[in-house]
DNA sequence: TTGCGTTTCAAACAGGCGTTTGATACACTT
DNA sequence: AAGTGTATCAAACGCCTGTTTGAAACGCAA
């Protein structure tokens, strides 16, 4: 007996939000709390009826907009931040100061309460890979890499191996990600320490600062 | 009514792993599985079913010998392997050189396919801290940021202020850590890279000399 | 108004979950 | 051999899970 999987006819219209109704339509508000949810509790610990509860939908509604569990997680993801980050490339200014520009946005953009969410989906991933990663990796984050590591060779000036390039690539991403995969413990060791607006971008030139003089060093070295 | 509980009187020598019988005990087999399944799945998604398969005891066996699933779990937490790094201290050799030894030591036992599964354990608890963080925090990584701060100052060879040595230590913890909790996404950027003895290596001289002048640059500041 | 496709709903389904139970097997002293 | 704590076992207990169901409500053209 092949099971008769139901499918859903939306109106195309749904699909944008440029023509979705105010009171935000049942699908949207379910990616919502879907993305609340699995990033609190992950794929398996979330519940599908805390996603409708908090959805303020029925049950059902997850099987009708989408067929599945599983299907709702990976309609979850969106791509779309990280993307913008490219934009602010400013050609016109140095490599220098484009690359500290660079890592402003992009720590301020992981400490985003925002953001969090989808962060944690994303170590989710880390831990348990699932298809999502491999379209995560290939639609977000191997653009993001190719486009710092041409920032890394402009600011180092030289044409630096490409081991050194990638581990120079390596060195500052890390450093960045640390303070939002590392932020409870980060919480736990220095309780008073609060990550405003003042303290990112404090941090932000540590590691701006930090990393040029280290790819200046290595940038000697060839 | 108060419910009763069960309380395990299991023999005192199977605590110490001197006197356990030669094919492990049910207990000692109970808490590989549990770290094996909870990496893995993470605390909510393991299920003590699949513990007691893999450890190949009763199922009751994990409210015998522990009280509960949450009970398995923090007694599945080993803090050992961190503990051993502060002891290859070389109190001997210069700050540098100690510093570039720790960095090693410490990479190493990252990647080291071993304590993945206790890398696992703890991203989930960076996701949902639970109060096993908070021991964790307080016995194992609070001591190594200490140790660490203290390479750091005598590296730099001046008196950093303490928002700068802080940073600084988590430039340097936050290289090492991209490697093990961002590995997923490592290796669909690059699928050829392996990262054996002589990667690791290499990876460890990197982050030494690049963090080493990072850490000059910060002290010429001062 | 009628009819039709789309969306929402309360209720139920089968299966897996952590935990408990009472019986049984074991090791060892008396 | 009887007695005593310890350890293991198969089976069951409620409870919660993802998913399905068939009916009711809605939006809108004819």
């Amino acid at each position: 007996m092949a099971k008769v999987i139901r499918v859903a006819h939306k109106a195309s219209a749904a699909d944008t939000p440029i023509f979705s109704q105010l009171p935000e339509s049942t699908r949207s508000r379910l990616l919502a709390a879907a993305r609340e949810v699995f990033s609190e509790q992950g794929f398996q610990g979330a519940t599908v009826r805390e996603i409708c509860r908090r959805a303020e939908v029925n049950l059902a509604a997850v099987n009708y907009h989408f067929s599945n569990k599983q299907a709702l997680f990976t309609a979850a993801l969106d791509f779309e931040p990280l993307h913008a980050l490219r934009h602010n490339a400013m050609p016109e200014v140095c490599a220098v100061a484009r690359l500290e520009h660079f890592i402003q946005d992009f720590l301020t953009q992981l400490m985003d309460e925002k953001s969090s969410s989808q962060c944690k989906l994303m170590m989710h991933e880390l831990i348990n890979p699932t298809l999502a990663l491999d379209s995560f990796v290939q639609q977000a984050i191997e653009p993001m890499h190719q486009f710092m590591r041409q920032l890394v060779l402009d600011a180092a000036g030289v044409k630096l191996p490409p081991a050194e390039l990638r581990r120079c690539v390596f060195s500052i991403f890390g450093q960045c990600l640390f303070y939002r995969h590392s932020h409870a413990v980060i919480q736990r060791l220095h309780p008073k320490l609060r990550y405003d607006a003042k303290e990112i971008a404090a941090t932000a030139q540590h590691i701006a600062e930090f990393s040029l003089a280290g790819l200046k060093h290595m940038a000697a070295k060839v």
